[in-house]
DNA sequence: ACATTTAGTAAGTAGTAACTTACTGTAAGT
DNA sequence: ACTTACAGTAAGTTACTACTTACTAAATGT
């Protein structure tokens, strides 16, 4: 069931920014406001989304919040992906068959 | 680019379970809308955004009009995630040896 | 020809969400 | 102790978006 609020947090294109920044390491909030085109309090927001779709996790270093990748809701994002291109390339499969079977030779009737 | 709209499109759950319903196989507007609890307008206009980020496709059969997965932008949202996801892993590791380096027996000091 | 079915478009509304500034809190430095 | 740096929260505004009903268009059936 993370797998709805994870898409919903990546939605928004700010918001995957700084869940990109994410990538090269982690990082407290005010690196990875720095360089985005808006304040850190917005940053700050985004953040608690992430985290509450369990894409990030944080931990506290002194004054500052670091920020990292967590692996958990990006995996079951993976997982319902890949479940449903399997599902959706069987569909396929079987519409294909069903219109072969309708129309055998449709070139030269 | 194509992952970005994509990902925005199924961010929104109705239109999500539209586009899940398509994976039974290719259906007209109409059988799509009943049983979902959104008049068949709102679900003509899911669609379309469906359409725009490239998740189905559609065709013309009489005065219907039946819509199916379109496999190409949820193999660009695929590609996106398994990306991000070794990155991501790369990020992990490098961040669990540099800890290790700064800190190798934490427990007895 | 006319009625019916099917579906897209138009216009308007209500709810939400992303942003801002102002503030509050807390840990570290002097 | 006091200032400084860092970050989360509150409150308010604006813009967007998902939805509705009403209309339009086109293909099929009688």
């Amino acid at each position: 069931m993370t797998y709805e609020t994870a898409l919903a947090a990546l939605a928004d294109p700010t918001r995957r920014k700084v869940f990109e920044r994410l990538k090269s390491g982690p990082q407290p909030v005010g690196v990875i406001a720095s360089g985005l085109p808006v304040s850190r309090p917005a940053v700050s927001q985004h953040l608690k989304v992430l985290k509450e779709a369990g894409l990030v996790g944080d931990r506290e270093e002194g004054t500052r919040r670091i920020y990292y990748i967590d692996p958990h809701a990006l995996a079951a994002l993976r997982a319902w992906l890949d479940q449903f291109w399997d599902e959706a390339l069987d569909a396929f499969r079987a519409e294909a068959e069903r219109k072969e079977e309708d129309q055998p030779n449709r070139e030269k009737p």
